[in-house]
RNA sequence: CGGGGCGUAGCGCAGCCUGGUAGCGCGUUUGCUUGGGGUGCAAAAGGUCGAGAGUUCAAAUCUCUCCGCCCCGACCA
């Protein structure tokens, strides 16, 4: 291919709406184009980038023994409403209705079809297992799209379902994904780090995310370097000691706080640490109002919440529900003396001499033992945890990391089977319940993530597994006839050695070329100029690299293939 | 949805406060020039100044409403 035929333009500026070093390149590059927010063209380099990545996905999910399928992106809401979720998604997906007046939804994830389709094709446990997956085209309408593919409202998801008899073969289905996927994002040159996630509304018992680290990503993972724990901030646990708060012994005795309303304002005014108050906040779960405390210096992890409490949803009490739970206004409330259910953190188990809202308007209370004075119905583990908390598998410190999700992998057991009968026929004759795992990859946004994760200040260092060309060979005097022979011969001995080759044959200044050459970051660069030929031969140059070779034109061929096999 | 910022040529921006019929750089086209890390010169094309309403003799500029985009939060496989 030859860049005077090519649809790609570069540009020298980062675009006005790009934040993140990844969006920019790809903008830059002419990978791809803003649409709207959320939803972007693939030119023709981006897209070959692209093909790339779900070539890479294909091979190791065939290799796993799935099968590839393609299913609908329309679907009717019927089948959402069967499931659930309907209720429970509804806001993130995209509604329509046909001419005859029905409910369709696009496509946000497939479990519901998958099933229903499973349902009427297996139905002997001799078709067991079964693995299933597609790559295609999701919508979902995000609240906030961002930072160009990595959060779209319309994105490219390699999705797999798989269906088994029993619980344990389930779990080889999960560790054979688990496996490709740990093969997938090594050959896509990226370091992904699986880790423990919550399962979230999709359902399910136990999931894990495969994060690419990186400072700019969405989600939080807590890494534990010594022994290996890795998990979402958002379902991971620390290790908490006894609580040793100072026991004084002393009655409660009330205080007078007008005004005085967060922990912030708290620590001010009693000119102690955040540790010495219990933060008391009022959710509204399903509707029910409940109590959870947790160390003035901490935050609620209200994942883990949710998960504890069971509920479909759950959300900050508003005022009148406040006032009506505590009888007292919003920033007074205390755990003594409340009627509705009071969780607590673990840490707090044993806490004494703490001080905590008095549920009075502008009164808190002192010397507040817990066991003592309030009625708790459960110590859990509750709070975010953060860098310094311990280990909850071995105790040392923790640290708090950044990662792009990139893949999850999720154990879901019979939660659709049960909404769809899914059932087989085992050996005995029994209809028994599928147990089903499913597992996505975000094709689109593995591919931004791959750029996030192999850049420098230039521009793009594309593994050679995912380049949208192997080899980009520069002819710096178009006008030269000699040189334009040898760029011929090169660009087609490469091309029939199997080496994408791009050529960049622009009437333009070598500068311009070797600026864009780096911008477009392809890992082998051939430079062909009347100048290197008068040395000897053309110039090879890694991307990732200062080394420059003068090669021989008559072994140019084999020492570029050479290059590009090694990469591979 | 709450808070903040922005919307002027394909891209990046100035002009707006203090109203007077639109400018710069990049890119594009043409000619010359240059020719190994974003050459130089000259000419040219390209704009309902996000949309609508209002104030005014006159609005990119002031007022109001709406729309879009970006960031933070909330929220979200």
């Amino acid at each position: 291919m030859r860049w005077s035929r090519t649809l790609i333009n570069t540009l020298r500026d980062d675009p006005q709406e790009a934040e993140i070093a990844s969006h920019k390149l790809m903008v830059r590059a002419g990978l791809i184009r803003k649409l709207s927010g959320g939803l972007y063209t693939f030119m023709p380099f981006g897209v070959r980038a692209l093909h790339k990545v779900s070539q890479i996905v294909r091979e190791e999910m065939n290799r796993a023994g799935a099968q590839e399928i393609l299913m609908p992106a329309l679907q009717p809401a019927e089948l959402w409403e069967r499931s659930g979720r309907l209720a429970t998604m509804g806001q993130g997906m995209f509604r329509l209705k046909d001419r005859a007046d029905r409910l369709m939804v696009l496509g946000p994830t497939h479990e519901e079809v998958t099933t229903e389709m499973i349902c009427g094709e297996v139905s002997s446990y001799r078709q067991l297992p079964c693995t299933v997956y597609q790559i295609q085209t999701k919508f979902r309408d995000e609240i906030r799209p961002r930072f160009g593919l990595m959060r779209a409202k319309e994105f490219i998801m390699k999705d797999a379902y798989s269906f088994d008899v029993s619980y344990e073969a389930a779990d080889a289905s999960y560790q054979a994904m688990y496996d490709a996927y740990v093969r997938i994002f090594k050959r896509c040159g990226l370091m992904a780090r699986p880790v423990e996630a919550d399962t979230g509304d999709i359902g399910g018992k136990w999931s894990h995310e495969f994060m690419v680290l990186a400072d700019s990503g969405e989600d939080g993972v807590i890494d534990c370097p010594v022994c290996g724990y890795a998990a979402n901030q958002e379902r991971a646990e620390r290790k908490v000691d006894a609580s040793s708060g100072s026991s004084d012994g002393a009655a409660i005795e009330e205080v007078a706080t007008p005004n005085v309303r967060t922990i912030d304002e708290l620590t001010a005014f009693f000119k102690c640490a955040g540790d010495c108050f219990i933060k008391t906040l009022i959710y509204s779960a399903d509707g029910n109002p409940v109590a959870v405390l947790v160390p003035g210096d901490r935050d609620l992890n209200e994942h883990k919440f949710k998960r504890l409490l069971g509920v479909k949803k759950l959300e900050l009490a508003d005022d009148p529900t406040i006032l009506a739970a505590t009888g007292a206004p919003v920033g007074f409330a205390g755990p003594v003396g409340l009627t509705i259910p009071v969780y607590a953190d673990q840490a707090l188990k044993g806490a004494t001499g703490r001080i905590t809202g008095a549920n009075k308007a502008d009164i808190h209370i002192k010397h507040v033992d817990l066991a003592r004075d309030a009625n708790i119905t459960a110590f859990e583990d509750l709070v975010i945890v953060g860098t310094g908390d311990a280990c909850p598998k071995c105790g040392k410190p923790l640290q708090l990391k950044r990662g792009i999700e990139v893949g999850h992998v999720f154990k879901l057991g019979t939660k659709y089977s049960e909404s769809f009968d899914a059932r087989f026929l085992t050996a005995e004759g029994q209809r028994e319940l599928m147990v089903m795992g499913c597992y996505g990859i975000g094709v689109t946004r593995t591919l931004q993530a791959v750029i996030e994760q192999n850049h420098d200040a230039d521009g793009i260092l594309w593994p050679a597994s995912v380049a949208p060309f192997a080899v980009t060979l520069l002819l710096l005097d178009p006008k030269d006839a000699a040189v334009c022979a040898v760029v011929d011969k090169l660009e087609k001995e490469l091309q029939d050695a199997g080496i994408d080759v791009f050529v960049d044959d622009r009437e333009d200044r070598p500068g311009v070329k070797f600026k864009d050459a780096d911008l477009i970051g392809c890992p082998v660069r051939v430079v062909v100029g009347a100048k290197g030929l008068a040395k000897g031969g053309v110039e090879v140059k890694m991307r990732n690299s200062k080394d420059m070779a003068i090669v021989p034109i008559d072994a140019a061929v084999a020492d570029i293939v050479g290059r590009v096999k090694a990469l591979v």
